[in-house]
This record gives C-alpha cells, structure tokens and sequence, in this order.
DNA sequence: AGAGGTGGTG
DNA sequence: CATGCACCACCTCT
C-alpha cells in the first residue's frame, strides 16, 4: 500500500500564533475527514496537560501548541456534525479537549473501536502499531524518549514527526478497516459503538462520589473480625505443628500463612487428614471440618476488605474528589463493558455487616436515579427462540421461574406459586440461567445438588416445556462452529478459533464454542440495548437540560447524579429511554425497566 | 512478570 | 478426558 505521507518525513506544520491557527482551522474546515489525536503529558485528564493537539488531512498535519494559543477556534471543526474525527482510542483525546478546551468533538470515527467489532472474541492488540503493521505492513518506532509523559522541556522535531504520524497513519487505516466493516455487515454495529465512546468519555469525566469516612468504618469493622477470626485459627492449629515461634515482642507468632493456598493444603491434607483436591469455598463448605469452618469466615472478611479496601480510596481524583473508573467498552467478548481502577462492576451487593453500596453517594444538591433492565436475558432468550410459552409468562407478568416449575412439574401456577412451591422453583431457577450458559447436565446436577441422572431429567422436562429454547440454542451452537462466529440481531459478531481436527482438544474446544455461541447472542444482545440506551440517555439528559451525568453503567444498569429538584421525573425519562433501546431489540416481550430515585446507589 | 487460585459482580 | 457465560482485583509462588 502507498501512502499519501512520507514515513521518513511526514508533512506538517507546528502552529504557534493565532494567526496560523486560523488559517489552518479555515483549511481543516474544507475537509469532510480528519483525523485527531493530542499528546499529554499522562493519562488523567484532570491532572496532566495537552502539550499537543493535531488535527491532520490526508495528506498534511496541523500541530497546534496548546500552551500559546486560544485553541477554541478549533470548535467549528471538532463540533461539525458533518466531519467525519477518525481517532485511535478518541475516549482519551475527547476528555482531555473536552475537559481543557470545552469542546465536544461529534461525529468519531475510532479505528480502536473498529478493529475491537472486526476482532471481538480474538485476543488481539488494537494498539495504533498493531493495526499499522497489520492494515500498512508499517512498523511504527516508538523509541525511548518520544513519550510526553512528564514533559517539561520544549517539543523535539523528532516528536513532532511522531505526532503527525500518528494523525497520518489513520486515514490509510480507516480506508481499510471500512471495507472490512462492510464485508462483515459491522458497519451498524460500529456506528453504535462510536457514537457511544463520546458518552463513555463523559461518563468518566463524572465519575462517582464517595463516603470515605463510612467506607473505612466499614473497613474497619471488617477487619477487627477478620483479625480475631484469624487469630482463632492460628490458636486452632498450632498444636499441629512441631514448635512455637515467637516475634519480636514475645507472642506467638503464626503457625502458616493463612493466605497461602500452599500451605493451607499441606495442613488440611498431611495434617488434618482430609483429603481435598483445592480450598475454594465450595469444598470446605461441604467439608464439615471446624478448621475449614472458620476459614471460610476468615475468607469472608478477608475478601472484602483486601478487594474493596483502602486500594479502591487511593484511586479517588486528587481534582475533583470523586472515582474516575475506566470503563472499557469493548471489554468483553460479547460486546459488554469491562471497568478497571477501581472496578465498580463488581462491588459487592449491600449486606448487614458491608453495605459497601451505600457509601457511593450523590453529591450535596445531586440525587442519585438508578434504572435497570428487570431479567433482561430471560427476556432476550423469550424474544430470539420464539418460544410461545416463555414469551406468555413473561408477557403476563408472570414470575417466569415458577411458571417454568408449574409447567416442567405439571403443577397450577398461582400468584402464590413461590411461597407453596420453594423446592421446585429452586430447581428451575438455575436451570433458566445454566442453560443461558450452555450448562450441561452433570453441570446442573452438581449446582442443584442432585444426581447426574435427576439433572438430565430436569432438563429434559425444561426443554419440553420450551422446546423452541432448545432449537434455538442448538442452532446457535451449531452455527457457530460451521461459520466460525456467531452474532446477535443487532449485527454484533463474535469470532472462534477452530480447532484442527487432530487437535488433542479438539471435542473439549469445540464444547467450549457450543457453550460461548450459546451464550453470546444473549449477553451481546443485552449489550447492545444498554450501549443504545447510553446514547440515548445521554441525548435526553442535554434535550431536557438536566443538570448532571451518567456516572455508572453495570450491564444490565445506569445510574445518573442529577440535581435533586429533577431527580422524580429524570428517573422515569431514564427508564424510558431503557426501554426504548431494549424494543430496537425484543418485540415479543415487553422490556421492563424500573426507576429509583435515591441518595446512594443501592439500598 | 506472569500464572494459578480464589471470589466479588451481572 | 472435561463438561456454566462474561469480567477484574488481590494473594501467593515461581
């Protein structure tokens, strides 16, 4: 592939007076494509610097120097709902321009987020160098010393050249990405995705606030029991070990670590004699041993207050006070988003000893209006097998687990189904999701606790009381291994390694597609109705003129901070936009949505 | 530095 | 033979 710049010496032009500026904002303006990037000096927007913002056309590169100009005459281009922004990762540059300059860039292309739809399930890098080398066979030089990280002397030619490469370099691999795009029917999808990344990057700019002082009682707490559940164990099992160690002030030391999955094997099978294979949670609890009892207990604290301890307040913006987690939109697999630095995805559901959820609180003024999809996949699997029964119950509102019971165990649904019937409720529960997962039946049998025999009966009685949830699911297993990927109705595709035939694994790897194909037109769908519904959340939030943002998105959940006098009928516009999103998707079913209206996240 | 084990979320 | 999807954080150990 030629390219319209020389590698060696790429054309621009590095901008320092208003009067340059304005005659390379009055060119930029007669493209219909440019590509943008800006270089900081690290990554947090709040507290490091633009030190330089590029805005390139095909063929040259404009470097704007932030320090010396008024670099709000790059609005009109930016803002143009009409010029297409290629970007590589444009989360990072929209928060800083943003943030520093006001602006709000429209109108993205992300060739990250591209090549994220093009390669969903491979683990590939989506790195600027990655896609050069593989769309330009170019390998781009990253040497020491051309990072901005920390920079406090003046900009080198040598980073210049760099900086307009890395404006350059999109065009080439947007024209490529876009056939690709096409070819796979993606282009949908993309347009999804970039339109999300704007509302990503705000969401982050929000971020969330939290209640340090009840955090760390809870903490604390935690930690007082964790402590004297510790020292009970220690005192439990000293008489199993040979001498007494003391510390420096005379006490008795610890006998093992009690963190160490090594050594807690070496006592629980040479010395207490019980043979396990491991020591998670689900062996020692059926162990019936006091040793493991209390480890279990010392597990339970310990797992908090390690995972959700000080580590997630150091992360709180030394700026703005508040949790800035990074949300990763193409995170998973099936189209949903992960969440790192701190992952707020996975802080623990309140509970009597750690309300964790209770310290993430609206800001004085600010309420907190939380809405979520009310058993979305369940929903999602009604919608796509078409089964007529599933779609009834959930159409009338039943409570879909004790109708599935009613019907595999020939029983009468009741509104009281629940109370009368507990057992076999319990059984169609995590037959619903299990099977969602593409669990097999010696799976289900060791969930329910029953025998390998008993599971494939009660799948086979679920199966015959929704047997389109069963061709379906077969036909997404089976045409995920003949094609090599599968998708959901909103055009999302995921890709799968086929294994050669005389691969030692091959039954176990294509077990391991059957159960992701199964699995991923559901979570994927339920991915993109969420993505939808941040896009349109967020149009409604500017539309209404409600005075604050989106600060979470858990899956299947939004949680905005609006002031307070808006909150009532903001959570209710929230929940309609939900569902607004979900129907683009599920027309069989309703989507139901419910709003909450609180002053901390969960209650 | 990276793997494996454990366990938190949807 | 193994046999429930998707993640991330923390710990120990090599």
């Amino acid at each position: 592939m030629s390219l319209a710049f020389d590698l060696k010496n790429p054309n621009y032009e590095f901008i320092k007076t208003q009067t340059k500026a304005e005659s390379a904002v009055r060119e930029l303006l007669k493209n219909q494509i440019v590509a943008v990037d800006i270089e900081a000096t690290g990554l947090e927007p709040y507290t490091c610097n633009m030190v330089l913002v590029q805005i390139a056309t095909k063929e040259k590169s404009y470097i704007f120097d932030p320090k010396t100009l008024n670099l709000k005459i790059i609005k009109p281009i930016l803002e143009d709902k009409k010029i297409l922004k290629i970007m590589q990762n444009g989360k990072f540059d929209y928060a800083f321009i943003k943030l520093k300059l006001g602006i709000e860039i429209d109108n993205i292309y992300d060739t990250m987020l591209a090549e994220g739809v093009l390669t969903a399930g491979y683990k590939v890098s989506k790195s600027l160098g990655a896609l050069a080398e593989k769309y330009l066979e170019i390998k781009l030089e990253k040497e020491f010393g051309m990072s901005f990280v920390n920079m406090h002397t003046n900009v080198t030619e040598d980073q210049l050249k760099y900086a307009a490469i890395d404006t350059l370099i999109l065009f080439p691999i947007f024209e490529k990405q876009k056939t690709f795009l096409d070819k796979e029917g993606l282009v949908r999808i993309a347009k999804l995705e970039f339109a999300v990344t704007k509302v990503v990057a705000e969401m982050e700019l929000m971020g969330i606030h939290v209640d340090k002082v009840k955090w760390m009682e809870i903490i604390n707490a935690l930690k007082k029991k964790r402590d004297i559940v510790s020292q009970k164990f220690q005192d439990e099992i000293r008489s199993l070990y040979p001498s007494n160690q003391f510390d420096l002030f005379g006490n008795l030391s610890n006998v093992i670590n009690i963190n160490s999955q090594v050594q807690l094997m070496e006592l629980f099978n040479k010395r207490l004699k019980v043979e396990i294979p491991a020591t998670g949670d689900a062996i020692l609890a059926v162990l019936d041993h006091p040793i493991a009892k209390i480890l279990r207990e010392y597990r339970g604290y310990e797992k908090l207050i390690s995972a959700f301890g000080e580590g997630l307040l150091e992360k709180i913006n030394k700026k703005t006070g508040r949790l800035h987690p990074d949300f990763i939109q193409l995170g998973a697999a099936t189209g949903r988003f992960s969440c790192q630095n701190p992952n707020l995805q996975q802080i623990p559901r309140n509970s009597e000893e750690a309300p964790f959820r209770e310290c993430f609180t609206p800001e004085k003024g600010n309420l907190l209006t939380v809405t979520d999809y009310s058993s979305m996949e369940m929903r999602i699997l009604a919608d796509l097998s078409g089964d007529e029964k599933m779609i009834k119950a959930l159409t009338e509102g039943l409570d879909i687990h004790s109708y599935t019971a009613a019907l595999m165990f020939n029983k009468e649904y009741s509104s009281n189904f629940k109370k009368k019937y507990p057992d076999l409720r319990q059984i169609s529960k995590p037959i619903g999701f299990g099977l969602m997962y593409g669990m097999g039946s010696s799976g289900l049998a060791r969930q329910i606790d029953v025998s390998k025999e008993k599971g494939k009966e009660y799948i086979k009685l679920y199966f015959k009381s929704y047997p389109k949830v069963r061709s379906f699911l077969e036909k997404m297993a089976k045409d995920a291994v003949r094609n090599g990927w599968s998708s959901t109705p909103g055009g999302r595709k995921r890709w799968y390694r086929k294994p050669e035939r005389n691969d030692p694994e091959y039954t176990k790897l294509i077990a391991n597609i059957e159960r992701q194909a199964k699995n991923h037109p559901i979570q994927g769908t339920n991915a993109d109705a969420i993505k939808y519904a941040l896009v349109y959340v967020y149009d409604r939030l500017k539309k209404e003129k409600v005075e604050g943002g989106i600060t979470l998105t858990v899956h299947d959940e939004l949680v905005c901070e609006v002031r307070e006098d808006q909150a009532e009928d903001w959570a209710k516009i929230q929940s309609e936009e939900m569902v607004r999103a979900g129907e683009l998707f599920i027309h069989k079913v309703p989507v139901v949505s419910e709003p909450f209206v609180s002053n901390v996240w969960e209650h």
